[in-house]
DNA sequence: GAGATAATGTTAGCCACTAACATTCAACCG
DNA sequence: CGGTTGAATGTTAGTGGCTAACATTATCTC
């Protein structure tokens, strides 16, 4: 089904992401017209779009990583779906190494700065709402509670990733705790 | 500073609001522009931008309702911000009737079933988190937990809001009170 | 080196939205 | 009642995000 890029392609795809971060830092997300990243990358506006479906995917997109979800099976199912949600995505994430790209700050930088962006960011983050919500039903939560335990972890998650992109907390990992531990506390 | 409007004016809006969600209901959001939307209700497009500045805001503007925070203020600050922010809400919302409008269902579903609105949505909640935010902060929590909490909080209203309009619950009352429980439940 | 295929270019156009300026409407004043 | 004024609307022209259709150029293979 999905082919893989040629490497032309992704050079292509990597200057517009280094030229357009670049401007958009400089200048603003608002202030800066696709055409104008394009030009500054060395093609025509039409290509950019052919890498990018939207000027928001620029900045926010992102593989698709369903691995937040995978920890969710193994918390006990007595526990309500707001603390299996927490607690899995705590334990996935803590099975990963601190994934330090600099890159990835970069644009929740911009997001997190950009009004127009901060609901686009919302909605790139549906796949991994999605996840969790499959898996928690998976486990036996009613639909509803499912939906609401996941849209709250997620929003959690996202006001941490902003303080850390923000620079208030040092490390992605424990924003990431923080932000758990406010909608799921030790208690 | 703010000038009452014009009866005309009023007129105006009401018209666009009408024939606006009669259009959308009937072709979806994004296979309705807003020039047919003007045209529909007799006026120019510029007239259509001149009384709500995105076409998003035909669908989602509501005025800024503070009154959901005010019941926070009543909590015992030994508890933690999640639970503050929920109980906070539930009670505020206790003391409300119902308010039974049915324009508000149909922009709820619109907004539900239209992904480019759901960002939207989340954008348009903005003021409400401020305020919750600002209250769990004058009373006494870190800045962080408290944009954690209302954010989480805010989320999960938002899925009963949906779950709501859908039909999947018949009561605005009984959605919130659901989702508030998801995200503080009685333990 | 000829062909095939992916990547890009060009052009034209729709729609959301804005700025600038002209026009109509409604209330108020004499 | 006519005239004046300010709000509301109309007109026109333009920008930027984004798409469709078709032409062109790279790159890879044989």
């Amino acid at each position: 089904m999905t082919t893989t890029p040629t490497p032309r392609r992704l050079r292509t795809r990597q200057r517009l992401i280094d030229h357009g971060l670049d401007l958009i830092e400089r200048q603003g997300y608002d202030q800066t017209s696709a055409a104008e990243i394009a030009r500054a990358a060395g093609v025509s506006e039409m290509t950019f779009f052919r890498h990018f479906a939207t000027k928001e995917l620029l900045v926010l997109e992102d593989p698709y990583d369903p691995f937040l979800a995978e920890g969710i099976g193994d918390q006990p199912r007595e526990l309500p779906p707001l603390q299996r949600a927490a607690r899995g995505i705590r334990s996935a994430w803590r099975t990963l190494p601190e994934p330090e790209q600099p890159e990835i700050r970069r644009r929740v930088r911009i997001a997190a700065r950009t009004p127009a962006l901060r609901g686009a960011m919302w909605r790139s983050t549906g796949n991994t709402e999605q996840a969790i919500v499959a898996r928690l039903v998976a486990d036996g939560a009613p639909a509803f509670d499912a939906r609401a335990a996941a849209s709250a972890v997620i929003a959690a998650l996202v006001t941490g990733l902003y303080a850390w992109a923000d620079g208030e907390i040092d490390t992605l990992g424990a924003a990431i705790e923080r932000a758990l531990d406010v909608v799921a506390g030790e208690a």
